[in-house]
DNA sequence: CTGGCCGATCAATCATAGAT
DNA sequence: CATCTATGATTGATCGGCCA
């Protein structure tokens, strides 16, 4: 409050947002997850190199995202159709290439 | 890509209901420790989180350097020098261990371009 | 069986970056 | 430029698992 206490201790908090394509990444994992969005320590090292970011900072995204998804689901439910659409997309490209390379070597 | 070993995504295509899975129900229990500030109102479940003073995260800091673990005795100490419970203080400096370890390995790999583990 | 520790997470809050 | 909102980080405390 009044207070200003620590302006030493609080002013690593000079915090940068992550990219457009960090948090890209990070909501597609999100959402493609949302049934249990806790990427294990292996899955969470993967995204940090993705986003070009350090694993505390995977761990931060996810604990703010998940609480407050829960908080107000309603207020993500435009970003979690978005992603949701993403992914199939993604999905089905997957499928088409598996078909694909299915076809071409099949035993 | 890197899927889970046995987690594939949500196999929900149709529309893009957002169900409302188990982790969203998740309530973690107030609080036991901290003060309710004996309003007169006994068994009220303070659900505040403490706020430790200057005064009192300096002492611990202090204590920290000293020692990364407390022994029973030092620990009863130092709760009633600085009028917390054992468990804030047991807790704090589990805490403080765990952010410890935190900064080590964050201090020891900031610029690691290591393209040799693949 | 009991209590402390670890690792992960929660939940509330701080302080700032960004939108209006 | 002031005000409101989105978001990264911090931290006291909880949860489940492990072990002496």
């Amino acid at each position: 409050v009044m207070i200003l206490r620590s302006r030493f201790l609080d002013a690593r908090r000079k915090r940068r947002n992550f990219s457009k394509q960090a948090t890209e990444i990070l909501n597609e994992y999100f959402y493609s997850h949302l049934s249990n969005p806790y990427p294990s320590e292996e899955a969470k090292e993967e995204l940090a190199k993705k986003c070009s970011i350090t694993v505390s900072q995977v761990s931060n995204w996810f604990g703010n995202k998940r609480i407050r998804y829960k908080k107000n689901i309603g207020k993500f439910q435009e970003e979690a159709n978005l992603y949701a659409a993403k992914t199939a997309v993604t999905a089905a490209h997957a499928v088409a290439a598996a078909v694909q390379n299915n076809q071409t070597n099949s035993p | 890509e890197e899927q889970d070993p046995a987690c594939p995504p949500e196999p929900c295509p149709s529309a893009s209901a957002a169900q409302t899975f188990e982790w969203m129900r998740v309530k973690r229990n107030p609080p036991k420790t901290g003060k309710t500030a004996e309003l007169g109102l006994l068994g009220q479940p303070n659900a505040i989180r403490t706020n430790f003073s200057t005064k009192q995260l300096t002492e611990l800091e202090k204590e920290f350097h000293f020692n990364k673990y407390l022994t029973r005795a030092r620990r009863v100490e130092i709760a009633a020098t600085l009028e917390l419970n054992e468990t804030q203080v047991k807790i704090w400096f589990q805490n403080r261990r765990m952010k410890q370890k935190k900064r080590e390995k964050e201090g020891l790999a900031p610029a690691a371009a290591s393209r040799a583990a693949k």
